[in-house]
DNA sequence: CGGCGCCTAAACTGCACCGTGTAGTAAATA
DNA sequence: TATTTACTACACGGTGCAGTTTAGGCGCCG
């Protein structure tokens, strides 16, 4: 009753899935100790695994530390992406503006992403590289979706700006500088309340609109 | 020929070299490698210092980090809080306001803080307490001044706002977070050039002037 | 000058770490 | 069932680490 569809998935399944175990483990345990802190006994224990099946499919502590970093920053925030560029006015701008800032700003708030934000700052002397990757595609995707959104925005004569790259690190700043810094600092990871997020979401696209709205 | 006023100075002198030869050391080594990252033998050594010596001066690693980062933490960017608090209108508020943002982002640029800043970042899960204590001097410190110069500017009829510790919020972000997160994540210290840094303070006072100055 | 306090070098104690080797075992294929 | 593959437990070598100990030496003081 061998299912011939299963049969090879199944062999390479074992492998694969041990893969992922220690990946995820590293996940954790690299996020909580930071690079030197942690340790490949503590990752492969965690994985509930073997030390040296953690060397039979990664090198050395060094490629398992970039993969779990790498793989993390891929996975960040993808949805709003499309739904920012999409931003168009149905004749409330400040309630769309106000809706997807929340968005965006939930998502940066997330445990994970905090906890990989400060391990990233935290190793960018030493590993430049993934610095560089983080802030391509978090802050980087999130400004060019803004900018893309901000430029049709400005050519339709709702909004009023010469350059709609800068308008959206504005934005973005205005929205995510004060709790994200509090969050990078306090060394707290839980979300804050919806109100509190409203705050800063509400305050920033007026700011925002006071600045660059057409007249 | 002893001076009687550094006899007993003299005495202290040499315990107190050590000490502050120890600090400075670690201090770079810290800053370098990170506390897991940090071995107290490097530091004994690049402080010229056998490690016995180190341990008269400081119980265990732990104590010496916090004092290394507290002490660099009680001396971030002094001289500008009391030139921002004294922010007065001469005629042309916004010449002002971008002289002190510049004053303001040349000194958060500087490669010490940047340095600093990354730790402090990367350690707060684990010492939050430095965390704190940095957001408290750094960053709160300069909203605190900005806030009271606000609050002067807005009872004087020249800036329109409501919440003047969030109007602080916003001008600190404006100038700030886009220099200050590139260089976090690059791992770059290198202050950047004068003209890049003038893009960031101009736009930002041209923002925030046109959201809160009176009409 | 004599003595005392603080330093020095060097070695040492445990311990944890990275990465590897070995010998045996469970699972998937044929 | 026999083979192959990937796993496991165990242990090892070498290194580095935090923190301590020992025995001695130098600078500063009266």
């Amino acid at each position: 009753m061998t299912d011939p569809a299963a049969a090879k998935p199944t062999s390479e399944s074992r492998s694969i899935r041990k893969r992922r175990e220690i990946l995820d483990a590293a996940t954790e345990v690299f996020l909580a100790e930071g690079f030197a802190g942690a340790s490949m006994d503590a990752i492969a224990t965690a994985a509930g695994v073997s030390k040296p099946t953690v060397y039979n499919h990664f090198a050395d502590k060094q490629q398992l530390f970039k993969q779990i970093v790498n793989d993390l920053v891929a996975e960040i925030t993808q949805p709003f992406y499309e739904q920012i560029v999409n931003l168009s006015d149905d004749g409330d701008l400040a309630k769309r503006l106000r809706e997807l800032a929340t968005l965006l700003l939930k998502g940066v708030m997330q445990p994970t992403n905090l906890r990989l934000r400060r391990l990233v700052i935290g190793e960018a002397s030493r590993f430049p590289d993934l610095g560089r990757a983080y802030e391509q595609h978090g802050p980087g995707r999130a400004i060019a979706a803004w900018t893309t959104a901000f430029k049709r925005l400005a050519d339709e004569g709702l909004l009023r700006l010469r350059d709609p790259a800068l308008a959206a690190e504005h934005f973005q700043s205005l929205v995510l500088t004060t709790p994200l810094n509090h969050a990078m600092f306090s060394g707290d990871d839980r979300p804050p309340r919806a109100t509190q997020l409203k705050r800063y979401t509400d305050s920033a696209v007026d700011v925002f609109l006071a600045a660059y709205r057409s007249t």
